[in-house]
DNA sequence: GATTTACTTGAAAACGTTTTCAATTTGCTG
DNA sequence: CAGCAAATTGAAAACGTTTTCAAGTAAATC
């Protein structure tokens, strides 16, 4: 059925040298004789032969494998992380086994013992909260990891992220400055750090730049759907609000079209601004002004990161903190 | 520096049984006496003991892995597919090494080869084009590949997908009933058989039962992009187009921006209808008419039946097509 | 109670590589 | 051309499981 599978021992036998010669000429070791190289590489050739990675990873302990946590990568921030990741991966010849987790610890703790179990070199984890029993699961192996785009409170293990006080809090500042008094902070769980204690923390201090005292109900913790956006239109009135910081894309997208729906001009009566700037900024009407990030940058330089570690290189810093930006495009004044 | 790798080794002699006892455990193996089992399974959990999957996989020769190409996950269409492929996989205890081919050829047979030296046990394949050099690889292995949401026009490999032809023609069809004479077809590249092929059959069959003469001036090939989308209103009032049969959602989220910018109101003066029904459609505005497709279900299809596939299982029928339906929302009359 | 039959177990051989260590060649030096 | 260092090679032991086969043990039959 499978005789098919050639092994290093038959090209070895037709080559009339050992397996150990053609390991090395396979892994490009210098210490082989360039007519011995010849010899065996022909005889790859003819036969077709294929190293069988599996066993290699036994016996050398290394997969060239890497094991990638996403939340969902039907979410479009996500997916351009998880692109970041797979390019450089390839580029350094590793592979990604990709899981999504759905952002539920226990899942995410199975996930991660399974990606252990497959031997994967290291891996990416994404996910917006890490909770003690998942933080004591990373520390209990000896596998790299790196957070991409998710923070973790005690900064313990490496991660890549912007800074995301500082661009919450400059483009509150920027509302408020345009005459917005009431600026609504609209986000996902409030339990993820990354909302509930950074944003949210720039938020906060760009009302206390500003003077304005901090009204919590103008924080509106949702789920992070667009069809949640839709429906917030009515709640946003009744708290006066002239405006919104947004958190994820597909939210904010359908906070304006709810608005749209019930004919509230945005920018004019409502200014909104969001966070993630996927590609769904520039094909909504209007077109959403945004925090920019680097998202592809995220994860590939995440990745990269991970190859280092894997490697044992030195790493100058492990919580490196890419710049962001800020687009005005047209759900602002 | 890994003394904390614990081997099945450890756990026999810790609970003073054999290797093959602790492997059956492990797997579950009916014939083991209970007393025994618990034993083993004390020792396991004092131990910290986690099999190892690539020793498992190479005594074996199955990886509970399989290998997903893809030609890019940041199109929601293919992270929709992608999603539902990992969750049956997640389901059926298999993990997806995700790899992107950018529908490069070239990428595509170097990243099948890769995935086939990791021993994985299928692999689910989406691609617009599959030339003659990939399908001679394909041929070679006996390891089992589905098709998702990729046509080939041989049908010799097992596909999941929808009825493009029939899906288009009627869509077309319904346009021309509505008084459109002139009906534009966008679609990415010809040479992907899904819009060479398929979906231009059936805009010409729709055109021919309608006894309106086919102009080739009325196909518009690109590259499937948003900002192509953009750019294209001018061309389409050139041939005096109505309306349009676009193949991609992004691509038709620009054309509808693009005229919008222009002030040609859609639908009243130009329709368009969508093919991939993605959530784009609804966070447009305004919103896009579509062919809806199953997109999660074909990836979780194609992965079900690459299970039955790997374990020998009959399948009934290994080209399958799933319902499609049509979606009207705002960008049609 | 002697056989048979059905369960449980263990020993050891795969699985296909990498890697260590020693042996053998080869190439230089003087 | 002896003597030694450097370059090439090969033998065999890992790597951590699964799996086959035979042996041992408990249960069942008459």
């Amino acid at each position: 059925m499978d005789k098919q599978t050639v092994t290093i021992y038959d090209v070895a036998r037709e080559a009339s040298v050992s397996m150990a010669t053609v390991s090395r000429v396979v892994n490009g070791n210098a210490n082989v004789k360039p007519a011995t190289r010849k010899k065996v590489l022909d005889v790859i050739e003819k036969l077709d032969y294929r190293p069988n990675a599996v066993a290699r990873g036994l016996a050398s302990k290394k997969t060239t494998t890497v094991g990638v946590i996403v939340p969902d990568v039907t979410n479009m921030y996500f997916a351009s992380l998880a692109r970041g990741i797979d390019d450089v991966a390839t580029m350094y010849k590793y592979n990604i086994i990709l899981t999504n987790s759905d952002s539920n610890s226990e899942k995410e703790i199975k996930v991660l013992n399974t990606l252990l179990s497959k031997q994967v070199d290291g891996i990416v984890f994404m996910g917006n909260e890490i909770t003690d029993k998942l933080r004591e699961e990373f520390k209990r192996t000896k596998t790299p990891i790196v957070l991409a785009g998710s923070v973790d409170d005690e900064g313990t293990d490496p991660s890549v992220n912007i800074d995301y006080v500082a661009a919450v809090q400059e483009e509150v500042k920027n509302l408020i400055d345009r005459g917005n008094k009431r600026v609504a902070f609209v986000c996902g769980p409030l339990n993820q750090s990354i909302n509930g204690k950074y944003r949210l923390k720039g938020y906060k201090q760009a009302l206390k730049s500003a003077g304005i005292p901090y009204d919590d109900k103008l924080v509106f913790e949702t789920d992070d759907t667009y069809k949640t956006g839709t429906l917030l239109q009515p709640a946003l009135m009744a708290v006066n609000a002239t405006a919104a910081m947004v958190t994820d894309d597909e939210l904010a997208a359908g906070i304006m079209n709810g608005m749209s729906d019930a004919d509230i001009s945005v920018p004019n009566d409502f200014e909104v601004i969001t966070s993630n700037d996927t590609k769904l900024t520039e094909m909504v009407r209007p077109k959403m002004s945004s925090i920019t990030q680097p998202l592809y940058d995220i994860g590939a330089v995440a990745m990269r990161l991970l190859t280092k570690l894997m490697n044992n290189e030195p790493v100058e810093e492990k919580n490196v903190l890419l710049p962001y930006g800020l687009m005005k495009r047209e759900s602002t004044k």
